[in-house]
DNA sequence: ATGGACGCCGTACAAGATACACCGTACAAG
DNA sequence: CTTGTACGGTGTATCTTGTACGGCGTCCAT
């Protein structure tokens, strides 16, 4: 219903521009802005309300005359930082290249902003910077012989993967700052702990294969050797089926 | 520090069974199932300690009894989730369907509980769950030719790809619930709006992709679409490797 | 000039997690 | 059999969160 209506407004900055009444003090784009500085700076769940307003030098209630609700304010801020990401390098190279380059723009995007991944996103923020984001992205699967459906999905799988592996990274970089261990650490004083509790005999396979996965990255998971890996997994995936279309 | 090995001690179950006292009233598996079912019920935002308290006629600090947190609580949760797990027909047929039974299976864990897909998971849980499902996934990749990091990378990244699945479908299902409007009624309030805002000009392969998407699908995301396509790629993806390590 | 629309804000409330201190229980030691 | 004490259970309290509500003051349209 209106509420549809009044996230589309924002996400478009459809603001009616009220004529009466006391002049606004901010902007819509002050506010998303102060919030995508304090989620830089410390992370999603320093963004309260009370956190943003202070930080604008008001009081937490007058955020509700810019934004219904928490929600749409992040809304907001993911369609803000999906507008100012750089579209560069459409053009030349074979589509599996334009493919890793879309991969590896939205890398550096949850690189510089992890709380991106962490959203809570029902249905995705239908604004200019989703939109502008979108049709570049598409661009790179022009040309691979694939229908307008399967260029839809095949996007949306490349950047399921990518979100994922930002997520994980993430919260695998969480753990070590509030543990205030290490992976190393961590394991060097839990792994005696779980020697006695792995059984050898019952789990051979896992034993194995997580020791020498453990001694090869250095821990228990690396985010960013599944990044690497994963990424030829989804190029190798989508070549297979772009080669049977051609 | 003690923290890991507190954790560590409740999910293998090792409970010192202390003599002094009075007796406890409740075990630690009826506490973690009490907030399965909860969750099972009502999602897991419903998943407070006063309410698993509630359910289980106690205050909500007497939870703190069993378990140090509510994080710990969730690890058990979904440890006792893994445990739980089928893990029938590793033998026969080839690779390819010993993994696309594993992802079936997980995907089936998640269409039960679609809250184990929203865990906030720093480290994984490394209990006896997590532990026999890593085991029995592992036995798909085997006899295909993979080094140990090999299959590692390549397990994580199989459930990597169904988590993100499910995610994204639980979270398309409680748009839905939340706002009380499904997507096609979303899309026939909504699309009128966006119809003046997308600029076809602008933008026209997302306009045109966008729309066959929408059309075929119904919607403007289509999770079980979406999973049924990812898995094919997935799939198509890890076959590359295999081919080339034989 | 003035009335009404609207931005701003003070207060208040209902969750939520969990620290702390107290109480009573029930076993171990005597 | 008594008693000290370890430990489970709980009432109270603190702090943080989002946000509803109503009042106040401003400033444009009339």
């Amino acid at each position: 219903m209106a509420e549809a209506r009044r996230t589309i407004d924002l996400l478009w900055f459809d603001e009616p521009q009220s004529r009466r009444g006391r002049k606004k003090g901010l902007t819509l784009t002050q506010v998303v802005d102060a919030a995508i500085a304090l989620a830089d700076a410390e992370g999603l769940d320093a963004v309260s309300m009370r956190r943003v307003a202070q930080d604008l030098g008001v009081v937490p209630m007058t955020l509700y005359t810019y934004v219904p609700d928490k929600a749409a304010l992040l809304d907001l801020m993911l369609d803000a930082l999906y507008l100012r990401m750089p579209r560069d390098g459409d053009g030349g190279a074979g589509w599996r290249e334009r493919i890793r380059a879309v991969a590896e723009q939205n890398r550096a995007l949850y690189e510089a902003h992890p709380w991106a991944a962490e959203i809570p996103v029902s249905r995705p923020p239908l604004g200019p910077g989703l939109m502008a984001k979108y049709d570049h992205e598409l661009r790179a699967f022009e040309g691979a012989g694939l229908d307008d459906v399967e260029m839809d999905a095949a996007l949306t799988y490349v950047l399921g993967f990518v979100q994922h592996a930002a997520r994980t990274s993430a919260a695998a970089r969480a753990a070590v700052e509030r543990s205030g261990q290490t992976d190393q650490q961590w394991w060097e004083e839990s792994g005696p702990l779980l020697e006695k509790v792995f059984d050898r005999n019952r789990y051979p396979l896992a034993v194995r294969v997580g020791e020498a996965a453990g001694a090869e990255l250095g821990a228990a998971f690396n985010a960013g050797h599944a990044y690497a890996f994963g990424l030829e997994r989804v190029l190798d995936g989508l070549d297979v089926l772009i080669k049977a279309r051609q």
